[in-house]
DNA sequence: TTAATACCGTTGCGTTTGCAACTACTGCAT
DNA sequence: ATGCAGTAGTTGCAAACGCAACGGTATTAA
């Protein structure tokens, strides 16, 4: 075992910590947001990219990247949610390949009705995972600054 | 805007920077597992959790606490792995209602095999979430003491 | 003993996912 | 102009997932 195979199983250890950490929220995230407003966890995260937009358009690719999914996951999470009518998709004028989708009325008020719970889940997850020894000091590291920066 | 807010956008940005980390690391390994080793990132999870044990059984509860993942996901994931052959179902003799699992010695050989590629790939793709810059202080986090201790 | 309760692992079912192949479009080079 | 490589989004398909319901076993109390 030298420094080597040290840095090798820190991070390996990290990993895992990490994975842990983020199957918890998201575990809880889904329960309480499916439960409550009939959300996904990816779909509350194509909502809030969305409303951080500030009114302006996003296109396929760029949510896909926000929500990490694949290209073909986000062309039916997309439909799913036009189908319910949070969302339009609108055709780009200046590329014609690229679809700009934006949150309708509904998806505003889908969200803004979504958020608490989901702020809310979200202080509670971490809270619980505080408690846990492995997870804690990743729990408290998320909070700081230096993270925030 | 308050301090209760800003709390709130610090949570909420912390999780949106877990979750990216997650899946960037994620995705690489998965994709090299699969193509180098035909392994899942939840199947090589598993045998890595069965290795760390040194040789003892561990529960299918346990193993689904381990792998994150629901216990019905779990058994069908062992029943994969006993297909081919990588690991083994003992029923426990002490409590009839638990069955163990152990690796094989072509389970060891695999894992044994995976693992350097698995290692490889985790600093690259630390090394990759490292350059980006609001992934960045995560990743530095995720190699200090503090997580780790 | 027997009943009530809780736990462990498995199975049926519907949903979501990624990969690969495809169409449509852009932009560059010839 | 025309061809060609690269990009954007969609679709077929098979694999993997979680939830809910189930049978089998342990534990406790009457």
């Amino acid at each position: 075992m030298g420094i080597r195979d040290d840095a090798v199983e820190i991070r390996s250890r990290g990993w895992r910590t990490l994975a842990a950490l983020h199957a918890l929220i998201e575990t809880e995230l889904e329960r309480s947001l499916q439960r409550e407003h009939q959300l996904s966890v990816v779909e509350y995260t194509v909502l809030d990219a969305l409303s951080r937009q500030d009114g302006w358009h996003m296109r396929m690719r760029q949510l896909a990247r926000a929500a990490a999914l694949s290209s073909s996951a986000t062309t039916r999470l997309v439909t799913r949610l036009e189908d319910r009518g949070l969302l339009t998709r609108i055709l780009c004028d200046d590329d014609r390949r690229g679809i700009y989708t934006e949150l309708t009325d509904a998806g505003w008020k889908l969200f803004e009705a979504a958020r608490p719970t989901h702020d809310r889940v979200l202080e509670e997850a971490l809270a619980e995972a505080g408690e846990v020894p492995e997870l804690g000091p990743l729990v408290t590291a998320l909070h700081s600054e230096v993270v925030q920066a």
